[in-house]
DNA sequence: AATCTAGCGTGAAATTCGTAACAATGTTAT
DNA sequence: ATAACATTGTTACGAATTTCACGCTAGATT
């Protein structure tokens, strides 16, 4: 039933989230479509077509009450709950990843952090003790984590990868600018700045 | 001219550029529609479509030279020459990302580094000084910085993109969690990492 | 040389996606 | 109470995108 909704409408229901819990911050309490749409640079009808899948949020002639909306979405994207996350390579990126409170904030928690290098290993980042990537397996297995981020060298990833799929993760965010090669029902996510750094460079004179 | 070809060709291109770069590292030197295909989770037909839109890349029977195949990519993409990027906001992300190897590696230097707070200008990353966000016109214009990236707070986010906007960037990369309203003919893309995990949470059981 | 094979480039077909339009319905003003 | 208005949910259509399928060429094989 859900597998009949289209990847792209799930890939922008994180940013309508995203602009509702802003407005919310901001004050508002109703928002139309258009409002949305102006904000997030998508037509209105795009907006209502995309909710519209998962059952009538608004109401006719007024708009959709926001706080209602906000939590509909994070019941169909499973985020009214709180994840566990693992997360792999405590280097500059991994360190500042640790560091960020976004994570928390918005219902993902940094559970544990694994690194490979005896020297990072026993140390901690904040509140997260490093962890040795020997643990991994056993740690997510236990704790039935099922999300995890890579942040390790680009020729580390898929070994890490194989290791996080071993043990049971469904979904990975990679840092590293590498594509992963994973069983089918798990899910990837890519984070490469210079790769969005490129697809703007072609637009300029 | 330019303009005829989909906006979404064109954000494949990098990921095509990534893939042969790798592919060039790993000793190979030529490659075909499949090959890459497979490694990417692309079809085959589409990577040939693609590359068809620029020109025959490839010779019948044979595949495509993987080092000629990258040089006209990098042409296309505009990447061939090296890019100054302007980075504003000096906090835990900035400095990771200022810190990072990448982005020279890959064409995109760092050329100066902008925040607000007294507490960090005239400090150092690296070999970054940290300068007054108040310079941040007047260097911006004299070295004629088309591209920048914000990493400060959300809430100083789109005045941040003014100013950059303001000093003649048509191109920005937001590391904020929050939409940019910018003119037509400046270009925003956006990394928010939460984003991409709440992408996942929606296929997991 | 003739034959075979791999694999590109491409037009046509199929599919997916976005937009326009409107009936239905709630809200506000008078 | 009625009229005027705003905005949803939905359908129908057209645009955009992807896939299919095949002609054609370069190189390998015998
Ligand atoms: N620093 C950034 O801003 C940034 C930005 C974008 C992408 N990246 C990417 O993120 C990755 C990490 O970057 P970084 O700057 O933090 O690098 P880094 O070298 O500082 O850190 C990498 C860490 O991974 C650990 N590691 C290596 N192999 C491992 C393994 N098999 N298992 C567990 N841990 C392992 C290392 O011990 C090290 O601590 C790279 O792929 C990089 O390209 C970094
Ligand atoms: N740390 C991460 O891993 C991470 C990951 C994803 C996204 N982000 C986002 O990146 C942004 C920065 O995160 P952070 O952790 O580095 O925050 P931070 O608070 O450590 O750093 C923000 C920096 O921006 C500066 N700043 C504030 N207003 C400014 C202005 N108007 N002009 C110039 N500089 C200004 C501050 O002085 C500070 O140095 C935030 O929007 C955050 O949500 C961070």
């Amino acid at each position: 039933m859900p597998s009949s909704i289209p990847d792209i409408v799930i890939s922008r229901l994180p940013i309508y989230l995203r602009a509702l819990e802003r407005l919310s911050q901001e004050g508002h309490e109703v928002t139309s479509s258009h409002e949305l749409g102006k904000r997030l640079g998508i037509s209105s009808a795009q907006i209502r077509k995309d909710l519209s899948h998962f059952g009538g949020f608004g109401k006719q002639g007024t708009g959709y009450k926001i706080a209602f909306l906000r939590e509909q979405l994070r019941q169909v994207l499973k985020v009214e709950r709180e994840w566990e996350v693992a997360l792999v390579g405590a280097g500059d990126l991994g360190s500042a990843v640790a560091r960020y409170k976004g994570f928390a904030e918005r219902g993902f928690h940094i559970a544990c952090v694994f690194d490979s290098s005896p020297e990072k290993v026993g140390r901690s980042i904040d509140k997260f003790s490093i962890q040795s990537i020997d643990q991994l397996p056993s740690i997510i297995q236990e704790r039935g984590i099922r999300i995890a981020m890579i942040a390790v060298p680009a020729e580390h990833a898929q070994e890490v990868a194989n290791t996080l799929v071993g043990a049971g993760v469904k979904a990975i965010l990679n840092y590293a600018p590498i594509n992963l090669s994973v069983p089918d029902d798990v899910h990837v996510q890519y984070i490469d700045p210079v790769l969005h750094l490129q697809r703007m460079t072609y637009y300029l004179t």
